[in-house]
DNA sequence: TCATGGCTAGACCGATTGGTCTACCGATGA
DNA sequence: TCATCGGTAGACCAATCGGTCTAGCCATGA
């Protein structure tokens, strides 16, 4: 990660990162300060508890990066259709830089422990967020509100599951096949 | 588990259980092995590269009940989205059972170190495995196999998703749902 | 010039990790 | 009665885990 973020940020990037590749419990705070050229200390400083506080702030900064791409995407987007193939390609593209494996990265970090309530509660939080983000675009586009609802999680759940079947056959041929998916052939 | 298996297959449920719930990284041998009332010599003697070992075992074994699942859902079928929609309400079932948390054994056993190739082959054959039996079912309802492919292939894919849908929420209804996304409104 | 305070630096801690090793139990067959 | 052998039992190991704590750097302001 770049060297021009500050300590915290570069824990949280590389925080963010390392959870995609192996998950949450298979990444030790000793790598992901090694990543960001940072001594414990600051870790504890800046998230005085530790590797859940990190986890948390990694999902936000996740978070708020997919929003971005989903704008990005619909930045010029001719329909709603358009732009959701557009999101797909950019997704597909990330994925084949991440060496066919990085996954979702709300997953990666928050699915990992059925007992942490703020994991828990967390997710869900974002993925609805995402999701609402997605039917805002839609109705922007002309849809039904209900419609547009549907469309969102149907997209959601469609991206998700191609995301794994993407990991599993090292291609993102399956993301960039969503629009096709969720849209009808 | 149940007391008349074998250590080593009481090692093997126990393991895939615990997987589910909180990933490869997430769960110790230790725990494993108290759950399934076993001294570490007995893993080690019955899998001799430990852990790893277990999971590719526990992996087989739940894939292996997942086309049990299958072919008991499809056993009086009346056609191919009866026993889809069959086989959706018995895996919502079973996730309401674990608390709304268990995910995919498969997943949440080898979906964890890109490094290990071991893992990542098998979870495409398991995966890839599981489509072509879904697919194989649709054939023999009269689908024609291309169909049966792309069908079994976006079954599969809903099914990820809609089970990473059903955790953040707590509610196996998007696994219930799922026919209706599948086979359209 | 010195005190303050945000932040870095890393030694250190007990607990837990996956794994190895020897001893031993108990059913079997000679 | 004793040797064999599949399997169990658990002490023990180095390495790593997440976390704590003190020391100190350095920019700021008085």
């Amino acid at each position: 990660m770049s060297e021009t973020l500050s300590t915290r940020d570069r824990l949280i990037a590389n925080a963010a990162r390392l959870f995609q590749e192996r998950g949450y419990h298979g990444v030790g705070v000793a790598e992901i300060l090694a990543a960001s050229s940072a001594p414990k200390g600051s870790l504890y400083y800046h998230f005085p508890n530790g590797k859940a506080d990190l986890a948390l702030a990694a999902a936000d900064w996740a978070s708020v990066q997919l929003l971005h791409i989903l704008d990005d995407a619909f930045a010029d987007a001719r329909d709603f259709q358009d732009g959701i193939t557009t999101l797909c390609f950019k997704l597909a593209k990330l994925f084949d830089l991440s060496d066919h494996w990085r996954t979702c990265p709300i997953s990666s970090i928050l699915f990992e422990a059925p007992e942490n309530v703020m994991f828990r509660d967390k997710t869900r939080t974002i993925f609805d967020d995402w999701i609402a983000a997605v039917a805002a675009k839609g109705r922007e586009h002309g849809l039904e509100k209900s419609h547009a609802d549907q469309l969102a999680e149907a997209i959601w759940i469609t991206l998700q599951g191609a995301w794994n079947l993407a990991r599993a056959r090292k291609s993102a041929d399956p993301i960039r096949k969503i629009p096709g998916l969720v849209f009808g052939a």
